[in-house]
DNA sequence: GAAGTTGGTTTATCAAACGAAATAAGTTCT
DNA sequence: AGAACTTATTTCGTTTGATAAACCAACTTC
């Protein structure tokens, strides 16, 4: 479809935004004149368009743009329950979507998802591009080459071909990926960490995952197990060490995740509802804080031994919007500061964000979105 | 000196070892007529040979190897007091080697190591090829241009342009690097774990250094600082932690570098001694090995938390020969393995291995056969 | 309005890679 | 032994993608 000077063209317009010709030539180090070939290719396809005339010196330039009507994508998120799908444009503005109830069975879950993909092509109406891909959001463990769900405890699958499933009954390009991966991705594509090289997210929801972008791409690991830092052993503070469903004892997860805060509260007695102990500790109550102090500075260390290991130039947290203004958020800062070597003028910055309701759907889009515009280049 | 596609060769035979052309048509690619004129050059130069003709069915194909004097390598270690100066060929074999006092004045240093590089020369031979560039592995920050050794408490050197300095007085291109990250690229190079696009590398001494290599190239960090697992904080169990001179307490290298070992055993009036106090774990002396023990367990909690994020298919630790056939080798390789999440079929294969006298100084000459081998293609 | 500056296009040229056919050097079958 | 087959390597003509240099366009500044 297009070749290798297209796809770096509309990788580097989609990361850096609009730019000029001369500028595309001086960011790719190519010549003005393959650019001026492939811009014009580009434009005659519908993909690009002439956006803004700059005016500076000398004549003015013609800022490029993506056309937001080039292509749209399709993000399914199985992260959680519902099931979120979305369709986006190629800037990633969600065109429309879709919500239903989460099916396990494979074959259902398929067809469900071929009407829902159906629904929100409707829903966006004409002035979408013609769909390139559907991208897949899922915990577990996906093959390499994002076509294979290999294990995922929370479906209950284990080697289900989904994107032969989901595009023999769609006829969609189908491309799968874990769900902090989809994550991540989806930020570096369409978010604002996305001139960032080095970066890693860290997703705190009943699990805890985290992806790596290393280099400008996804570190996946050899055994496509990279970011499992859920049963990460810090807890291990003697005694108080709690026991895990992977069998351990002191895992991350069993003190910072949302199922052991809530476990921990309904075991104080405390209401098992994030919002209400968050309000809690803002009024002082001794337990709810001592909760989720235990719990932030867990992930406090948990991020410092990270951020020691990778060293990204970022670390993005994802978390409930309430825990993130909490002590949890205060406490885990803190936490990490304290325990990063620092070197003069030197330092990772931690960002925290609240999660929203359509992140890992749109983190899924831009699976798509990536092919479409990277190629295969980037795997 | 040589192009994109004679250097894809190079590295191929290197990492993969003798092959013949239809070979590597196959493993790069690209068509049997481009190997075919690529290689007749680099026949011509005297950098590849005929190695021998293997006989199946049709035409016996000819296996092309590096020619043993196509080139040769210095190598610098100023890893730790004895400074080592070696001299290897293309493949990581010593042809001669020099050990010398450790000078920290730069100047001198440079000079020394100039006189270092003569007698080297001398001792070789004239049966080695044209010196091809210095490599120099060295403790601490190094620019990401690998000139510049930016921060060095070891050898108290700040922003010392090393590089330049060598370069000036012995006239050849020079390489520095971190110790750890020579170390890898040794292995990755001249090792047999070569052929391993992810894998990563622990080294006990003094203190603790990690380096990886993934997705086939070293992964330096943002800030150049990826790997420092000495200050993990590992050691949090409640009131036993200790303080650490970066001014934290319960790092890593609190507990499991020979410097803590050795301080653990003098406070416990044992013998300083790594090899006798190893010895004495072997006789069943309870407080060595109650030492060595939680040297080896905080270790291997590390490398488990290393595993989970990283996921590399091989962790290599280099350490002390005597540390590693002791208690806590063995306590090192238990407790990694039961705080690292188990899947069917997938498994990180940890390896020991003993520090050599010329580890660090063979690793310092890869990183000048990496550049005549590669080029500049891998930063 | 002339001079200067910068953006974008055209053209002739080049280097690297490719496909296909030719050639080389063996093994295997009859 | 000789024909038939297999596989390795080379040669040749062509395609591809990128380039530099010259050129034209469009604006600002003096």
């Amino acid at each position: 479809m297009f070749s290798a000077g297209h796809h770096r063209i509309l990788s580097t317009l989609s990361r850096l935004g609009a730019m000029s010709r001369t500028d595309l030539a001086r960011a790719l180090d190519v010549s003005k004149a393959s650019i001026s070939m492939l811009v014009r290719d580009l434009i005659a396809r519908g993909v690009l368009r002439e956006e803004a005339v700059v005016f500076g010196q000398g004549r003015p330039s013609i800022t490029l743009g993506l056309c937001s009507d080039a292509a749209s994508f399709i993000g399914i998120s199985l992260h959680a329950d519902p099931t979120t799908v979305v369709m986006t444009d190629p800037h990633g503005r969600i065109l429309a979507r879709y919500v239903m109830p989460r099916e396990t069975d494979p074959h259902a879950c398929f067809e469900g998802l071929a009407r829902a993909v159906d629904i929100v092509r409707k829903r966006a109406g004409s002035g979408a591009g013609p769909i390139a891909g559907i991208g897949v959001a899922q915990p577990g463990f996906v093959s390499r080459d994002g076509r294979i769900s290999l294990a995922s405890t929370a479906l209950g699958w284990v080697n289900v071909d989904v994107a032969g499933g989901l595009s023999a009954v769609t006829g969609l390009p189908v491309f799968v990926e874990n769900d902090a991966n989809a994550l991540i991705l989806g930020e570096q594509l369409f978010g604002p960490s996305g001139d960032c090289p080095d970066f890693s997210l860290v997703f705190v929801g009943d699990g805890i995952g985290s992806a790596h972008i290393v280099n400008g791409r996804l570190h996946r690991g050899h055994h496509g197990g990279a970011g499992e830092i859920s049963h990460s052993p810090i807890a291990l503070d003697g005694s108080g060490a709690l026991p895990c469903r992977c069998g351990n004892r002191g895992c991350l997860e069993t003190v910072s995740s949302l199922q052991a805060i809530r476990g921990a509260a309904r075991q104080a007695g405390l209401t098992s509802d994030i919002d209400e102990l968050a309000a809690m500790t803002a009024d002082g109550h001794p337990e709810a804080l001592a909760i989720l102090h235990r719990a932030g500075a867990a992930l406090g260390i948990a991020l410092a031994q990270l951020v020691q290991m990778f060293d990204p130039s970022q670390v993005l947290v994802i978390l409930d919007p309430a825990l993130k203004d909490s002590v949890f958020g205060r406490v885990l800062r803190q936490e990490m500061e304290t325990h990063v070597l620092r070197r003069a003028g030197v330092q990772t910055t931690l960002t925290l964000r609240g999660l929203e309701d359509d992140s890992f759907a749109k983190g899924a889009a831009s699976l798509a979105a990536q092919k479409f515009l990277f190629g295969n280049e980037w795997t």
